[in-house]
DNA sequence: ACAAAAGTGTTCTTCGTACACCCATGA
DNA sequence: TCATGGGTGTACGAAGAACACTTTTGT
């Protein structure tokens, strides 16, 4: 009747190097030497989303762009006694930052190796929840920094789907939905410069119809 | 570090007198005489879907249509001393069934009276999530009987949207999504015979595209 | 015969999709 | 001047939305 609980955040972020790939945040696990996502005992006096928050600022994170509940994990079994409940967390990041209490940023591929426990399924479950929130909230901006091109948005779309987009199409789509307004300044490279986009709200905005059509 | 864990279950059905109205199956909490959601604390040796299971099953609830995992609540001062997390989840019925163990069947409206604690809360996440869900999964299933007709269902539609649906845009849409199939048989009334139908897949299917346009 | 719910098609508009070229800059 | 990514429009087909009457039964 009594039981642990602990809080289990996966941090996600698209690799500088490959934007078309998805990097989580993984902590070593001591005992058994294997890797893990970030974690620990839930307080007594703390509520679940501190409980992220203290875990978050454990490995170096201290403001992600987005947090979210993902699902609590329950089997008797799940980890080595005593029996834990695992209620763990989506956080989203724009890039992966230096990581501080030993963790680092691993790539988030379906051939990733086994992680503690049940955390692979934990993990499989955080990206497929990304995934289906794309289609329908602007749940992108917490992979982006403040400002962005729309090619950066185009990327992280096709990152977390696997797919590859329209740009026409892409653009149309959003320019219809008017969640972004142009910031006025340009990211300049050696080629012709990019806008700058923002959302136009702050945090978490669902949509009625999907963005990205079947 | 040590918390007590229970497991509360939202049990939904319409209203037989009224489909267009949700019911929920609320118990007596008897320190403080208000309703609460049917719940128990987790045993050391089972999983969150096995108490979820005992804790129908003491409201003579022994088989929904459906359940799944809703989300977790863990507030330090959600419910009285000690510290509890819930770990909530939704089950479906199709239809109000005789309940025990001193439960009994409220209408699910918005102006229903206060819950123990966070319960209000905990149900409307819950009839949030039937909404949204309907748009892009079967999950109409959960509330019909294994035979349907297609009143029935649109019944559904329009009870848990809270809106009213076009008949021949709704069958139109349905049968082009071919998770339909008739039974053959028919419901009969002072009426012209209604054709039933059933899921072809017994349990829940999520969907590429959305059933319910904007 | 009448009441009550079942069942069915077409038109119009909107939205998704496919597709190729010019532009602005840095080197 | 060239390489690089940024930026734009149109034509076609599919799907959504609006809309009213006939059918079959029970009483």
């Amino acid at each position: 009747m009594t039981t642990k609980v602990s809080v289990d955040v996966v941090v996600l972020a698209l690799t500088p190097s490959d934007p078309a790939q998805l990097t989580v945040l993984l902590s070593t696990d001591p005992a058994s030497d294997t890797r893990r996502l970030p974690g620990d005992l839930l307080d007594d006096d703390e509520s679940l989303e501190q409980a992220a928050g203290r875990v978050m600022a454990g490995v170096g994170l201290l403001e992600p762009r987005h947090i979210e509940q993902l699902a609590s994990f329950g089997d008797p079994d799940r980890a080595p006694a005593p029996r834990t409940v695992s209620v763990s967390y989506l956080a989203l990041v724009p890039q992966p930052f230096a990581p501080s209490g030993g963790a680092e940023w691993v790539p988030a591929t379906d051939t990733l190796g086994p992680l503690c426990w049940d955390h692979d399924t934990i993990l499989s479950e955080a990206i497929q929840r990304v995934r289906s929130k794309l289609s329908y909230s602007n749940i992108a901006f917490g992979l982006l920094a403040d400002e962005f091109t729309m090619s950066e948005l185009q990327e992280v779309y096709e990152a977390v789907l696997g797919t590859t987009l329209d740009k026409r199409n892409f653009r149309k789509k959003l320019r219809a939905l008017s969640l972004l307004e142009e910031t006025g300044d340009f990211r300049r490279g050696s080629h012709r410069p990019a806008a700058l986009h923002r959302f136009t709200s702050p945090g978490l905005v669902l949509l009625d119809d999907t963005i990205i059509s079947g």
